[in-house]
DNA sequence: GGTTGTCTCCTAGATAATCTACAAGAGGCC
DNA sequence: GGCCTCTTGTAGATTATCTAGGAGACAACC
């Protein structure tokens, strides 16, 4: 039985959760349901693929993270972007634009 | 010194070789050098990435080989699209246009 | 007729991102 | 006290792609 597609198009979950932090900063769980909310339901991602994203962002130095509270009084880890990420973002946003281009225009969808 | 980025999106090469192969049947130098213009020089398809690719499609059965002679009088192995293979390139074109349409929502991208 | 270049196919191993599946703390509620 | 939900995390498997080659065969030139 084959099974689902992949919720992802790999190498774009770092540009969808620097997106999301250029526009507010939250904490990671927070994160992943903004992504799954404002894409209508379509990008779902899941906890093993959003937690150590997250850790990989911060280890390049594109968010840093401080321990806070949730809107639910839990304890959350609330990240932001730092300049390097601002800037990596616009890298990655232009990449984006540039490979998807290029797919849409092999398929013809001009 | 950071490596060069990916040449392409992963999950995309099957539908980029599905869809070229739609068109006209061809051998796998050339769907990597008609991708490759197509794009504008923007996907560039390793060999290494290529080869294990058609080998994939042809096991699914979703494209089917043949050898034959090349324009240069090489030998080459010719492929074409199954009906099977059809059908997934129109599945994998619906998938990619709803990822990447949904990923342009979260960039702002309307 | 040897050498070199180019076309074309192919493989092995490494890399890295994501998925599946699980574990666990801690607050809220009954 | 027990249960539910929020929130973070980890381990291992999967898989696509990349790097780095090898090899045959025709063409072209000396």
């Amino acid at each position: 039985m084959p099974k689902a597609k992949a919720d992802l198009l790999q190498g774009t979950l770092d540009l969808l959760i620097l997106k999301t932090l250029a526009l507010e900063s939250m904490h990671g769980w927070g994160i992943s349901q903004r992504i799954n909310q404002v894409s209508d339901g379509v990008l779902n991602i899941n906890q093993g693929s959003l937690y150590p994203a997250l850790y990989r962002l911060e280890q390049q130095g594109w968010i840093e993270s401080e321990w806070g509270s949730s809107d639910n009084n839990r304890q959350a880890k609330y990240y932001k972007l730092t300049r390097a990420g601002r800037k990596q973002l616009a890298e990655e946003t232009e990449a984006w634009g540039r490979l998807s281009g290029a797919i849409n225009q092999v398929l013809g969808t001009t």
